[in-house]
DNA sequence: AATTATTTTTAGACTTGTCTAAAAATTAGT
DNA sequence: ACTAATTTTTAGACAAGTCTAAAAATAATT
């Protein structure tokens, strides 16, 4: 069995593991279709080719999910792409708003080697910019706590952890109101009529959506 | 027209490239072929399509040659494969016969700000860890002088500056011989028999086949 | 200059990944 | 439970890049 994966198939293994992770079910195959923009036909005959390499379980009508081997495929070039973000970030002078396309072309490059040594290099980071967190050598993840600003009572207190979103629009909006990873922020009110919320962060209140507080990750302090 | 190269385009119009170095005729289909190790049909396929973009010049039966536009293309795919590689020896830890391969799929990355970065990162390299120059932003190449070791003469002294072959079986010879780029060469003596030459480097005598000397940039010293 | 050998191109086929349009299966609605 | 709506699959086509085998052009030989 040949396991040298193309870049469509490793992106097919990955959209399915991102899918994964908010369900136990299978996934749809217009859930994938519509992750990688692409149409419900191709995606059937790409499951039905990975299925064949047993990298899916598939059958038909009934979605995909990732068999052990096609979840450490997809865990692997998980744990690349998150690398190189950092790599970009922490020596070349990213900004985090500009980092996902070129890894998102990184994560193909195959070569042990270079995934282990850029690893050793930026000291064995454990989040990704946006807070992400980068698999290990064995692929063990440490998942998000999953807890969103959203969900903080007012009078409470918490730290920016990760942000959900990582769309550019959304991190230059967070650039621009001054909200970083690891800012402390407080709940001063929420309000009921649309679930906005005011908050004291970095010096200043600011009111933000529900929108903006359920694609923040906090950690609460007790 | 369409400018966004698939990486089969571009490693074509690499070979082409560097076949022309050697000659200022057009590049045959089958030295194209042999290059790329694929079939001369496909590369006549390939030529045709890179002539309709206006990448390369090509009549049939004449071979081909690239355009200005298309040397443009080579030189920036040249320039980050160099680069790439001082980026894998000089920080990740990776041998001098060990860079090709990853190399050859780093080349591909698209992103003008990942070339002019890294670039900057490395602190603006003119020459990759075999000796080749880098071209810089505007595509200007400083071509090797072309003086080969073997052109040396008895009680000569020269200086290593490059090698022409990059193959892992060469470079790990020169590795066991203690050749390095920068190593001092004095011929001693050079054998009329079969052109093999003895060399005083790094400290010691050594006896080198004229199959190696011809694969050795040197810089002569007066 | 005529013939032979080599190189190059063409023609047709195959693979990968994609698409549209139609058929089949599943899910939802009353 | 039986249509209706939606989702998924199939069938057939297409583009990119490759191949083999045969035809055409060029180069070499005598």
């Amino acid at each position: 069995m040949n396991l040298d994966l193309s870049q469509t198939e490793e992106n097919y293994l990955k959209a399915i593991f991102s899918l994964s992770i908010a369900t136990s079910k299978a996934i749809s195959t217009n859930a994938i279709a519509e992750k990688l923009e692409t149409k419900a036909s191709s995606v059937t005959d790409m499951i039905k080719k990975l299925s064949d390499k047993e990298l899916v379980h598939y059958k038909k009508y009934q979605g995909a999910s990732l068999t052990v081997a096609g979840k450490a495929i997809a865990v692997r070039i998980i744990r690349k792409h998150r690398l190189w973000e950092v790599f970009l970030v922490k020596h070349l002078n990213f900004k985090w708003d500009e980092v996902h396309d070129v890894a998102e072309q990184l994560e193909h490059i195959k070569s042990t080697k270079l995934t282990q040594q850029l690893d050793e290099y930026l000291e064995f980071p454990t989040h990704d910019p946006h807070g992400d967190p980068i698999p290990d050598e064995n692929g063990n993840i440490d998942f998000h706590t999953g807890v969103m600003l959203s969900s903080i009572l007012a009078s409470e207190i918490a730290i920016i952890m990760g942000v959900k979103d990582s769309t550019s629009s959304f991190l230059k909006y967070l650039d621009s109101s001054g909200i970083k990873l690891g800012s402390v922020v407080e709940v001063l009110h929420k309000e009921e009529f649309d679930n906005s919320m005011l908050i004291q962060i970095e010096g200043q209140k600011l009111s933000i959506s529900q929108q903006i507080a359920k694609n923040l990750y906090v950690k609460k302090q007790r």
